[in-house]
RNA sequence: GCGCCCGUAGCUCAACCGGAUAGAGCACCGGCCUUCUAAGCCGGGGGUUGCAGGUUCGAGCCCUGCCGGGCGCGCCA
């Protein structure tokens, strides 16, 4: 067996039954391969630490009784200190239980890896490309934005810690006619401020913002504006202006994109023509009724897509293929969007782009964010950037922080509607999930202060003797601990950060449940006046705890405070 | 009309990808602070997993049909 210090006490679980299961298989004369080793977190307390369902799935080409089977796994599996002999549950279950020896080799293990511990390299070659929020910089980021902005951040973090080469990308689309409107907006607010009496246009942006800025631009740059008609310069100066406030609410959410990409570089680099150009020479364009069109049905799309139109013009399909081929030359393996959930339909047409330029599809993962409903005080609102009518991120920020807006994101999966109580995000009570943890948190931090006081300061991990560590508490918390490697793959391999979410929640409630043990049982308090040794085999435990809860905050973004 | 997502406790959500007795939080009821942070813990009530079939050792999960909700369906962006 590998150096326990190189694996969690699941892979290490998952190896012996792995023997266990190659000792029967050759024992028994069977001609099937070796299945792939499953362990499940039981539902059950009973069912153990970690059960396996092998021998169910192994029964019928074995043509055997599972319940035989499962004994005769057990029976070649090699000993282990970290386990109890595993037992043998009916129809065919094999359930584990964490030894004693398990909660050493744990704390060993966090304690050695530090702000490693929970980072993996499975994905170690591979580079993926995050894009997220990329709306429009037509006017200031609201809660919607906000949710989008949280998941995407946490999934390049979590990508991050499995290993792989991660970039955060934001991409405008400053070539169409979105950005003309707003420019246009510009201008009559710009004249507005003048005093002119010009008419607001029908679907220009109606927002406070746009007023405000056509007064700050006026008082810049007086009326020397005041005759040109073209919409440009004003579009220039109403994007730049609210890019920097976007890429300031952003940073005020921990948020740093590596690059900003506008698709206007794409039509200037020709990189729109290029892609089409290879699309035309793999055979994937087509003519018809005076357009181009994108064999996209070849590759399960409803139906194809036109490209370009009998006009001459691009659709907005055809700079978006240019900019996903570009994302792929640039090496990326991997690329994850984060998209707002009416952006579902167009999925399937972007699959099949890469596709039809030999790139596989799982090689882009769309990730889609359910909009956010607002509610305050009961009463809903509605949420709409054209009406100027809706929650902005800052006043999310300003009222309820930070770290309570970005761990509330990220407490229900992407794709699950929900709902914004504004209310609820500002109390700072137990309905308030964030608290639950980062409690748990400064309950670490407490511990530590509180051995200090009583002259029993923690005297690092080294010297302590943690075979003194065998309470039931003290191995289920171990167990939590161990599990969040595992967490960390799962998450990126499934681009779902709520696994991480949830994962603390679990752990917390593991603490928790630990240290009010300690209320009741004073032999089960970390700090025991007249018990050094196990005093400080206890903080070791506490000190490898709080170093996972950092970490996995970290994941979050959120911060692991010291005290409440 | 076609396609995608969803339907689980009064409410908000889980269920680790087909496993054992469907779990948490909130709300409700009852216990635990002269001792490490009670923003916590322990216990209780509450379910025909929308309905009806099917697949198999086993289904909340897979298949079919129906009911209900959301979204999408342009040579728009």
């Amino acid at each position: 067996m590998s150096d326990i210090l190189n694996q969690s006490i699941r892979e290490a679980v998952a190896d012996l039954l792995r023997a266990g299961v190659e000792n029967y298989l050759k024992s028994a004369g069977a001609q099937i391969e070796t299945p792939e080793i499953t362990l499940d977190l039981p539902r059950h307390a009973d069912h153990g630490d970690w059960a396996s369902s092998l021998p169910l799935r192994l029964a019928k080409p074995l043509k055997k009784n599972p319940f035989d089977v499962a004994e005769g796994i057990v029976a070649a599996m090699p000993a282990s200190d970290l386990i109890q002999p595993p037992e043998v549950a009916r129809p065919g279950f094999i359930n584990f239980r964490l030894a004693s020896g398990s909660i050493a080799h744990l704390v060993r293990r966090v304690l050695a890896l530090g702000e490693k511990y929970g980072h993996s390299t499975v994905f170690n070659k591979e580079r993926v490309l995050v894009e997220f929020v990329s709306a429009n910089p037509t006017g200031p980021l609201h809660i919607g934005h906000g949710r989008g902005a949280v998941i995407g951040d946490t999934l390049a973090r979590i990508f991050a810690a499995a290993g792989y080469g991660v970039s955060r990308e934001y991409y405008y689309n400053d070539a169409g006619v979105q950005m003309k409107t707003l420019g246009e907006s510009l201008r009559i607010r710009y004249l507005q401020a003048l005093g002119e009496a010009v008419p607001f246009i029908e679907n220009g942006y109606k927002g406070d913002y746009m007023v405000e800025l056509g007064q700050k631009l006026a008082a810049e740059r007086g009326d020397s504006m005041k005759t040109i008609t073209d919409t440009q310069p004003f579009t220039d100066y109403a994007a730049n202006f609210i890019i920097a406030l976007i890429n300031e609410d952003l940073e005020r959410l921990r948020i740093h994109f590596d690059t900003w990409f506008s698709e206007t570089t794409l039509h200037k680099d020709g990189k729109v023509e290029q892609a089409l150009n290879e699309l035309e020479s793999r055979g994937k364009l087509y003519e018809q009724d005076g357009a181009k069109w994108l064999a996209s049905a070849e590759y399960g799309d409803e139906k194809d897509r036109v490209v370009i139109k009998s006009d001459g013009n691009y659709t907005y399909l055809a700079p978006d293929i240019a900019y996903h081929a570009y994302k792929f030359e640039r090496g990326f393996t991997r690329l994850v969007n984060v998209l707002g959930a009416d952006h579902h339909g167009y999925i399937p047409r972007l699959k099949a782009a890469i596709q039809a330029l030999g790139h596989r599809p799982d090689q882009l993962d769309c990730v889609l964010v359910q909009m956010v409903a607002v509610e305050r005080a009961g009463e809903a609102m509605k949420l709409s950037t054209r009406a100027g009518d809706f929650i902005t991120l800052k006043e999310v920020l300003d009222e309820i922080g930070v770290d309570v807006t970005r761990f509330l994101f990220l407490t229900r999966t992407a794709d699950s509607q929900m709902v914004f109580d504004f209310e609820l995000a500002k109390d700072t009570s137990m309905d308030n999930p964030v608290y639950y943890v980062q409690y748990a948190h400064a309950r670490c931090c407490s511990l530590a202060r509180k051995a200090e006081e009583l002259g029993q300061a923690w005297a690092g991990g080294e010297a302590a003797d943690l075979a003194l560590l065998t309470a039931p508490e003290e191995k289920a918390l171990a167990h939590q601990m161990d599990r969040f490697p595992q967490i960390v793959v799962e998450a990126a391999t499934q681009a779902e950060p709520v696994l991480v979410t949830s994962y603390l929640r679990d752990l917390a409630t593991a603490f928790h449940s630990y240290f009010t043990a300690g209320n009741k049982d004073d032999s089960l308090r970390v700090v025991q006046a007249d018990n050094a040794a196990l005093t400080q085999a206890r903080l070791t435990l506490i000190a490898a705890l709080k170093r996972t809860f950092a970490n996995a905050l970290d994941l979050l973004g959120v911060t692991p405070l010291e005290r409440l």
